[in-house]
DNA sequence: CGGATGATTGAGAAGTCTCAACCGTGGTGG
DNA sequence: CCACCACGGTTGAGACTTCTCAATCATCCG
């Protein structure tokens, strides 16, 4: 499956980005196999409750893993772009409590657990990679909570602006200050736990404070130190090895392969 | 360290719910070394920043993950109970971006990475419990971001005690009905994203539905399907063995979408 | 042109916050 | 031994953020 290379490469930096792989392992996650398939806006990538035997990488286009309510209200609870394994953590706990849905169009590859689950046998870096992975994605989800709980709204939608800026550059997916991110302003609200009405609002107070812009679904962030200042912004929990801190070295470390942001 | 050995085996049994280890590799987990401290109430285990060289084990007492606004608010993020390793993520991220509290007078276990990682590198199976063990407190993560965002108070603190009542069950510290949960009003709604105000307002209103009672630090639940109830609670997300779904070997209940078997 | 989806606006309602005071209890020092 | 203090729990009243409901507008597409 030549197609999928591209986005095995786009995880596999991603990988690099916070953990040291040697030659021979970041061949073992380049060759990789799976299977790609499509999925329309607001259908299920994975079901709250489904058993799988694959993973899933993000190819192309936007996913969210959420939670929803008896009474129909929904929470997302991260999003997933180009060259996140959304699924990852499913070769250890196989049966999801929670959704994930495709936001748009969004092309995903399977990835079948026993080939990464063989991976993580032959490989401790490997396995390690995929750890730290998962705690990236659990310290995301840890400041989404203090986010929706002690943020007021104009704060916390510039904090998801910020958040989303920096991963899509880290990513290669375009600049912190100007990126495609395509959402409704309905899934945002669900994101941010407000309702698509004050989402609105909001997004007309941000756009009125010169802090940012919008058109069609392109992000124009006009004035990063200022959005920065209201959201209290402070990348380190995207664990990026550009936000401050030093990745850890235990002994042969450093390559920084593939981690050329634009 | 003699002393250690009950805390260490809290904490394998913690990992023995969830993964199957050998007797083996349970004697290696066993065999850790650690040094015991004790940390007074609202004193810091992890600053945020620190870069640690220790995973923190809690031996007795509570403890709180936690980010902390620069207006001063405080979000608790998850609360740490016997035999959770609050900290084991920092074998892979020692330079934490959240910080750890003590909410009462707590014992931690200090461990060291070096034994864990070797635990790891020399034990697959040990790599993935404790891949699992993270990808738990995620769920746990992920399910609070739902509680604060979507919930209303009652609703919202109803939960928070639902997931302590089984939580503390699974460990053995208590009844799911029937426990000790030693915190403020104060810091439950740093958990909860409310004022302490509120918090004692609502606690008012689940004590005058009949729901539960307080004595002390007791928590006593009296309707626990009642409490469940109103709490949306589904205990599916603890990913404990005895809520539903099972880990490991499932053909039982392979689901949907025409995926293979492993 | 009709229909669907998403963005926008208005007005009143509801939930939660803020500030401020008061109470109860356990510990401490005189 | 008692007075006092600190902390945590409780109560009240008014303010503010966000929600709800409902309508209108804009754009895209068949």
């Amino acid at each position: 499956m030549p197609s999928n290379q591209p986005a095995l490469s786009r995880f596999l930096n991603r990988l690099l980005s916070r953990s040291a792989l040697g030659d021979e392992e970041q061949q073992a996650i380049l060759g990789l196999t799976s299977h790609a398939v499509q999925v329309r806006p607001n259908y299920d990538i994975v079901t709250p409750g489904d058993t799988v035997d694959h993973a899933c990488l993000v190819a192309h286009g936007l996913a969210a893993r959420y939670d929803h309510m008896t009474d129909g209200k929904r929470q997302l609870t991260a999003f997933y772009i180009d060259g996140d394994m959304c699924d990852l953590h499913s070769v250890v706990c196989p049966t999801a409590a929670w959704g994930i849905v495709a936001l748009t169009t969004t092309t995903v590859l399977k990835v079948p657990h026993s080939e990464l689950r063989a991976l993580v046998d032959s490989y401790p870096a490997i396995a390690l990679a995929f750890w730290r992975d998962g705690t990236v994605d659990a310290s995301i989800l840890a400041k989404w909570i203090g986010n929706v709980g002690r943020r007021d709204a104009r704060a916390r939608m510039a904090h998801v602006f910020c958040e989303l800026g920096l991963r899509m550059e880290a990513a290669g997916l375009g600049n912190r200050d100007a990126y495609w991110f395509d959402v409704s302003q309905q899934n945002l609200s669900d994101a941010l736990g407000l309702t698509a009405v004050h989402v609105n609002r909001t997004l007309q107070i941000l756009r009125s404070n010169g802090f940012m812009r919008t058109e069609s679904r392109n992000i124009f962030i006009d004035d990063w130190a200022r959005l920065c200042d209201v959201a209290e912004f402070d990348a380190a929990y995207l664990l990026l090895p550009c936000s401050g801190h030093e990745r850890e070295n235990t002994s042969a470390q450093q390559s920084r392969a593939g981690t050329t942001v634009r």
